[in-house]
DNA sequence: CGAATGTGCTATAACGTTTCAACGTACGTG
DNA sequence: CACGTACGTTGAAACGTTATAGCACATTCG
């Protein structure tokens, strides 16, 4: 309870130094005799002196932190590249203020202010939508930003994202080495940028191998969980045994457990009667009943080049040159899409523990 | 890029008054007159001013906000926590910084010596283990403490907590009034306080049904995940039908998930010939092959209870009294543990307090 | 032996804000 | 008409830090 703010003049009066050299000790120890220096140190440990954050950062004009906002910390996607923007950050310094947008513009704008009054190094964001006055002025004001998971229109700014159209093209080119004929696309709403590139690699993959166009079943669902995978599995299952799909791709990997069990209810065998593939490899694909091969991004790897490119562009000597980063995902196969005789995909990991 | 750092000072001069005025239209607009505060607003506006937080901050001696660490940020219970937190704290008008302390002392400590740094109002903590002496002090300095999802053992601070105990009785009896005679129960490992406050619960209700404490069987799991669940249903389903429980409880919701999924493996109906409860109502909970029963925690309940301590010994008016708040899970009654006919879940938990 | 050259330290001036005492000015009031 | 009293505004003093110019003293060199 004994509030005692110490600040750095009394430990230079307990030392019996000026104030300037126990600054010096702080943040150039090897300026300050050894003597000292052991005193100083002494002193600061015997009053429990802590620096002030607030006056140094006054004093530097731009505080140690970044900043990053994202749709939803709920969202394990988020919190990988969450994870990789910390990891990044710490090694260079600087502390990460995590800001949660939940997809409301007025969030994001309240966000986006409070990082400015903070001075922060830069801004790492995934906006709630695209093109953003907003964004373009905290930028124009000298605070650099960078988008994750979208890619920049403009050549202002840098950027950093995964190759939706070659995930999806990954995941149908597996389906259709399988030997399938026909496949279908479960996934929706088509709005949604990270949708419509799916179904569009998914295209890509059918016209190389020569297919046209509409050999691609699309069944667009209303959103991207279990119950709409359900739904989308229901209708697959009705569909007469002869004219039904083979095997099915799913914008993410919710949907794809929707109509596995759906396939599961109307004892139809996966992947024997149905092939499945779903998109994130969420924690749960790997340890589904039927464990479930999906498409992979490099969550983690994203915020660190997220955070290098602002790292680069805030502390950097001036040479920065903007940069749209795109990463390319990658397909683990397990037994949902293959035949019973060989082995799962890469070594993965189940689900952790969570001791709530 | 055209970095131009504009202070109170400069709008003052575009405005033709004095900086303390400029002051006083941001923060008490009410004393100045409207014919200068519009003036004053339209410089500010015009020079696209941004205040500067560390400057207020280190005025104000505090920053205005508050840190929240917890174990893993991609842990669903901690994410639900942190919006609780967060909600809480911006009704407040403070900001949040969330550290991931991934369960290792050296992240945790040093996130605190970053807290305490930026003067943070007060800190929110899971602590990575129990008692700690840097905890200790850092709220002898006068930065107020609450835990968080674990009870303080002293009463020299505040902290939230849900009973696990109870929740353990309340699937228990839940499966004792359906008529379970033979209950088993899965979880591990033991030396965590939550599973084995599970379990003791589980002893409780049995207890009170005039049940001897051996009627429980326990596999204990080195892990709280899938694999571990499986493990342990498979050893269920060797068990001879004859002495094989008909139902169990699992520690969490991951363990129940793979014990469902083996049960469907070795196709043992769920819940006819073996009914499962789980905990935490994760998710995928509601989702799965047969909807699971589970314990609900009130998460986001647990994050508003604990910011509200929190600001209220920080800000408050010297009247607080230490608190250890309890809150009371809940059982969300799915398909898992019934017979087709009856319904689902229950009503709100109540928060049972002591003071200290 | 005076001058150049270090070596350690000190004193001081910022950084941008908020607060608070003081200072007009205008207006009723006695 | 002097006088308290609002009201609106100003000026200066903090807050705790870092950077920088300068000072005292010892050492080395021409």
């Amino acid at each position: 309870m004994a509030d005692t703010p110490v600040s750095i003049r009394e430990v230079a009066a307990l030392a019996g130094v000026s104030l300037g050299t126990v600054s010096n000790v702080l943040n150039r120890p090897e300026v300050v005799a050894e003597p000292t220096r052991t005193r100083v140190q002494a002193a600061i440990k015997q009053l429990g002196f802590i620096r002030n954050e607030s006056a140094r950062q006054l004093r530097a004009g731009r505080s140690r932190t970044i900043g990053l906002v994202v749709l939803d910390v709920a969202n394990p996607f988020f919190t990988d590249v969450a994870r990789g923007v910390e990891d990044e950050a710490s090694e260079a310094g600087l502390a990460v203020i995590l800001c949660n947008s939940d997809d409301q513009k007025a969030k994001e704008s309240r966000y986006l202010e409070v990082l400015e009054e903070h001075r922060v190094q830069g801004i790492l964001i995934t906006p709630v939508s695209g093109a953003d006055k907003r964004l373009a002025s905290v930028q124009r004001r000298g605070t650099p930003v960078v988008l994750v998971d979208s890619r920049s229109p403009s050549r202002g700014q840098c950027s950093v994202s995964v190759d939706d159209v070659l995930g999806g093209d990954l995941a149908v080119s597996h389906l259709l080495e399988a030997g399938h004929q026909q496949i279908a696309f479960v996934g929706g709403p088509m709005s949604v940028r990270q949708v419509s590139d799916r179904r569009d690699g998914a295209v890509r993959a059918l016209e190389r191998a020569g297919r046209r166009d509409a050999d691609l079943l699309v069944i667009e669902t209303p959103a991207l969980n279990v119950t709409a995978g359900q739904r989308a599995g229901s209708h697959l299952a009705g569909l007469p045994a002869g004219s039904r799909p083979t095997a099915v791709f799913c914008a993410n990997d919710l949907l794809a457990l929707g109509v596995l069990q759906e396939m599961t209810t109307h004892r139809i065998a996966v992947p024997e009667s149905l092939a499945i593939v779903g998109y994130d490899d969420v924690e749960f694909a790997a340890a589904a009943a039927v464990p479930l091969s999906s498409v992979r991004q490099p969550r983690h790897q994203l915020g660190r080049a997220a955070a290098q490119l602002l790292i680069e562009e805030a502390l950097g000597d001036g040479t920065h040159r903007h940069r749209q980063v795109v990463f390319e995902p990658d397909l683990v196969v397990r037994a949902s899409s293959q035949g019973p005789t060989q082995g799962g995909g890469a070594a993965q990991p189940v689900a952790s523990e969570a001791a709530g």
